[in-house]
This record gives C-alpha cells, sequence and structure tokens, in this order.
DNA sequence: TTGAAAGCGATACCAC
DNA sequence: GTGGTATCGCTTTCAA
C-alpha cells in the first residue's frame, strides 16, 4: 500500500493538489461543493498529512522543544504534563530531551531543537552556565524557562512564588507557637536554596523571631543526605523545636533523623516540607507542606510560550505561581 | 542574519550543493582535503543542518513516538528517561505524547506520530481496546510496546517478569514462617492485576499453602482504595500475619490500615509490595518490595524497537525484565 | 474558484 | 571525486 498523497487525491477528484491542498486545510478560496468531494475522497483513501513535507514548505513545524535535567524527578513529570496538554490543546507537539544535566548535552539538544524547526521552546535548565545562557538568549526561537531565572536577560519564566510559600510555612509555625526554628536546606548551588533561604530569615524577621535560636544547614538534596544534616543540626542545637525543609524530600530524611531517637512528630519536633509531592499524604504522620502547582506551572509556560510564538510581548516576564500550605499532621 | 543552508555553504566553497552534503555527512565519494575546507566553512557559518528538509527527501525522520498514559506516573518517568537516553545515543529524538487514557486522544495522536513520519513507536496504551489493538498491530511502523502484551498479535513488548516477582515475594514470606498471607490486588481492569494475582496462587501452591486461609481484595488502584480494601480484609480475616500487595502505592494504603488500629509491622502484619518507587525506602517502616529495572525497561523496549526498525526480527517476541526482591523491615 | 509553476533544503542518482 | 538534475510532498504565489 503506497503512501496516499495530495497528488493521488488530486487525481481521483479530478483537480489539483493545490485545491486538494486548500480542501484540506480549510483555507478557503474553494467552492463548498468541491471541498466536501475532496474531503470525502481523502477519507475514503485514508490520507495522513505529511507533516515533514509540510513544514518545509511552510517554515511551520507544530514542535514544541521541551528539555529537562532529569524526567524521572517526581516534579517535572506533572509539569510536563501541564505542558503537553496545553501543546496538545493547541495543535502543537512535544519533542521531549533529557539534558542529565549535563553541559555538552544541553548544547547538542538545543541544536537538535534548531535542527528540527522547533517553533518554541521550554527549558528547565541545570545550572548556570554563563555560555548557556548567552546561547538561550540569543536564540531566534521564543522561549520560556522554568524553575530558572536569567537576571538581566528577557527570558519569560514561570517559577513557583517561593518567598510567599515560605512565608506561609513560617506563619504557620509561629502560629503554632514555635520560635526556635531550624532551616535544612537544599543543594548549595542551587538558586532555588538561596531564594527559600533567604525567605526565611526575612520571614523569620517580619516574625519579630530571634534568629540566633534558629539555625540552618544544607544538604545535597538528597533523602539520605538529609537526614544526616537533620541529625547533626538537632545534636548541635536540642533548643529547636521545629524545621523547615527546602524540600519534601529533605522533610521525609529528617523525618528518620528526628524518629530515629524515638522522638515524636509533631510533638518533640515539627516539620514543614515543600513541594507538596504525593508521598506527602502517604508519610507518617502525613506531612505538613507548601503545595505548588506543577501542573499549572506546566500550562501556564505553554501559555506564555504561545503567546510569545505569536509575537506578543510578554508581561509580566515572570509568573510566580501561587502557592498553598497544606495542614496536614507534622506541624 | 538568514539561514545557512549548503547552497551558502557550497557557494563560499566554490563546489555544489552535493559535495556540501556528502562532507557533512561523511558520507565518502570525496578528498579528504575538500571535505576538511568545506567542514570548516560550515563551521565558521555556524550552520546546522535542516532536518525537516532532511527528512523529505530521505524518508528517515529519526523520530521516535512515545505514547504514554499519564507521564506523572512515577513510573513512567524512569521507563521514560531509559527510552531517551537510548534514542539519544542512537541518534533518535523522541515525541512524547500523553494520552490520558482517552481512546479518541490515544487514535489522534498515532496519527499525528504518523503524519511527523515517525520510524518507530513505543507504546504504552491504557485499556485494551480491540480497535486500537487491530490499528497498532497494522501500522507500518515498527512498535513495541511497554506493560502490554497483545495475544494473538506479533507485537513486541517488554514488561516486568511478575510471575518471577511475584514468586520471590512469596518465598520470603512462607520463609519467614508466614503462612496466611492476603493479597491486596490493583485495579480489577488491568491485566497486570491478573496476571500477579495468578501468579500469588500458583507461587502459594507450589510452596503446599493452604489458599483457603489467603483471601484477596482489589482496590481501585489509588492509596485510599488500598486503605479501605486492606481495612476491609483484616477486618474480615484476622487470621492474616502477612500482606502481599499489589504495588507500593497500595502498600502504603495498606500501611495505613494496619498502623490505625495499632498494630505493627512486620511484627502483628508483614507487608511487601511491588515496584521499588523512591519512597519505599522513605515509609516507616522501609518496605520490602519487588524492584522492576524500570530504566533498562526503557532502554530494553528503545533496543528492541532500534532492532525492529532495522528490519531485524525480534526474538523472542517479548522481554520479561529481570525483578529482585529488596528486603527492607516491612517483611 | 481553480490551475500552473516555483520552491522549501536536503539527498539520490546518474553522468563525467 | 565532483557536478547536474530530479525529487521528496506540500504550500505559496500569481495568473486565469
Amino acid at each position: 500500500m503506497a503512501k496516499v498523497t495530495l497528488k493521488e487525491i488530486a487525481r481521483r477528484a479530478g483537480v489539483t493538489a493545490n485545491t486538494v491542498s486548500r480542501a484540506l486545510n480549510n483555507r478557503g478560496g474553494i467552492s463548498k461543493e468541491t471541498q466536501r468531494r475532496i474531503l470525502k475522497i481523502a477519507h475514503e483513501m485514508n490520507y495522513i498529512p505529511d507533516r515533514i513535507a509540510s513544514s518545509l514548505r511552510s517554515m511551520k513545524s507544530n514542535l514544541i522543544g521541551v528539555m529537562v535535567p532529569n524526567v524521572s524527578t517526581a516534579n517535572w513529570a506533572d509539569i510536563l504534563r501541564g505542558v503537553e496538554d496545553c501543546a496538545y490543546e493547541n495543535g502543537f507537539q512535544i519533542l521531549l530531551s533529557n539534558s542529565q544535566e549535563e553541559r555538552a548535552r544541553e548544547k547538542a539538544i538545543l541544536e537538535q531543537f534548531r535542527s528540527l524547526r522547533v517553533q518554541g521552546l521550554i527549558l528547565m535548565p541545570s545550572f548556570e552556565s554563563q555560555e548557556l545562557i548567552r546561547t538561550i538568549a540569543g536564540l531566534p526561537t521564543p522561549c520560556v524557562l522554568i524553575n530558572r531565572r536569567y537576571m538581566g536577560y528577557e527570558i519569560p519564566f514561570v517559577m513557583p512564588d517561593n518567598v510567599h510559600g515560605i512565608r506561609q510555612a513560617v506563619a504557620h509555625l509561629v502560629n503554632r507557637g514555635h520560635e526556635r526554628i531550624g532551616f535544612v536546606n537544599g543543594h548549595p548551588g542551587s538558586m532555588t536554596s538561596q531564594i527559600r533561604y533567604n525567605a526565611f530569615t526575612e520571614s523569620m524577621r517580619e516574625s519579630g523571631i530571634d534568629l540566633a535560636g534558629c539555625p540552618a544547614i544544607m544538604c545535597k538534596g538528597s533523602c539520605a543526605s538529609a537526614t544526616e544534616a537533620a541529625r547533626k543540626l538537632l545534636e548541635e542545637h536540642p533548643q529547636v523545636t521545629a524545621l523547615m525543609c527546602f524540600s519534601d524530600l529533605i522533610a521525609f530524611g529528617a523525618y528518620k533523623a528526628i524518629q530515629e531517637g524515638g522522638r515524636k512528630i509533631p510533638g518533640d519536633i515539627a516539620v514543614v516540607g515543600f513541594d507538596d509531592v504525593d508521598l506527602a499524604t502517604i508519610v507518617s504522620p502525613p506531612l505538613t507542606t507548601v503545595h505548588i502547582p506543577r501542573y499549572d506551572m506546566g500550562k501556564t509556560a505553554m501559555r506564555m510560550l504561545l503567546k510569545a510564538m505569536a509575537g506578543e510581548k510578554i508581561e509580566p516576564l515572570g509568573q510566580f505561581m501561587e502557592t498553598r500550605l497544606v495542614v496536614r499532621e507534622s506541624a
């Protein structure tokens, strides 16, 4: 069974390929009657348009390149779904690539995207690299960043409102009477770590809490490293009654450090996380945490991209997605 | 800055586009000297090949269509990474689409893939639909299924060795002296539920255990529904000393049902899961479960697909990925 | 409203 | 080893 092309249909319909194209794309300049006839024939022949050919001529690929650092990280999957749903609704298809957080691979991926003439990009670059930033900023293709922000460049971005999220969490702890709150931070290299930690100290100050009694510690971001960090923090600062954690994963790590000593959550130490991953409801006790609307973040990013692709100016440049404190039992 | 094309490079190099193409693709039939000169010029001009044009002429898109039911499900993300890594290594790019488990969307996605001339497909179709199966089986494009198997069709597939996995789990429980083991199954509609349940009864019989004392119950697959199911099972069958669960998620649901009554895991009731998701190490007590090599599954699927795309016959048709019992503290 | 012709950017194929 | 030309399947453009 040979491939059905416009020409084939044209021959059968007794018109030219041109006319068939007009009919199929509902582009007007054609009589209703002819169009109906052509559509019928096309359907009968089980025609599937060749988007490669179409792209070549029209310069529109209807492809969106999405680069994520590591598909497995729970967070990305939800965001991805938001992106994909929105893309699908608007007739775009997703090209997904996993950078593995490797510089060389990120570069190669961007080239491949370009090579396939993607019309837009959604990127979650891993670390900040001036070279990569310049490359991205110089791209002729519209682009939206997720969870990242390049100061000094006009690249639209979407991220959770980290500051507000932390503020909500701290307010909750303070309301419950905590005054000695430890902060278990994530990876030192991450910009988000800095943002959240700054928001933490800021919120504490606003609440009139003495930061002297509120130690902070960093870890590598993994659950195990968090256990170790929390253990150390609690040993060195026994006065602490609550832990604010950079992420849910880190909170889970802290759980272990707390519970191994027979201490109770939240009785002895209260814990608050950040992200609201699925497991937050599953652990024991269920984790009080700051919810990030991941799916909506993805959708929002794609919507911004569509706007940018339509040539509209993105105003404001950054979308800070609203967070929500989900109070469960750990604090 | 206009687009750099072969022709441009050719003009500058004083050769034809044809020759440039040969040089860039290292296709031979060209002198080392000319090739070097052309490559240099191409690089200077910052040439990026147009894969759309190349695809059109060569009939090779270097695109692989991947359809998943729901990108958010933790499992898929790992598999996806395996697929993507392998694809990347072999010069292929992933088109990702999320079917949302909707029939119509699955059909639309397959058409879009075809329209983009994907050279291969990796599908994780949601439910069994005879129509979809026939469509897939009739596709001119090589295809590999993940976690699904269509009896009576010659479609290669990859899935965990469910039977062996369950057998390992049951053997472990029996070794620890359990004789009254309950089975908390997943969604009734899922083929995997049947497979695992059959494997369960089979293993029990082999171990010489009386199935009469070993009740089974189904749930909707969610954590909450599992809590309810486990609660019911334990109430109606107080003799049970261990629960074999269809998945880790279901095991977590069972945890709640067990612990809410003040019962201890594994002291009062032992629990074994299936999947080995990240949280298995995080919950308390850490979950003993059957590990599925998800990343490898993805890689294997892609490798099979590459073979199929190369025209090789896939023998055997199905790859059953080796499972491994990970003994932690819940059983 | 329709047709004819050109061309998107690359590769295949055949000459030389 | 290199060049010329046709062509992939479609859309654009202009003419009728």
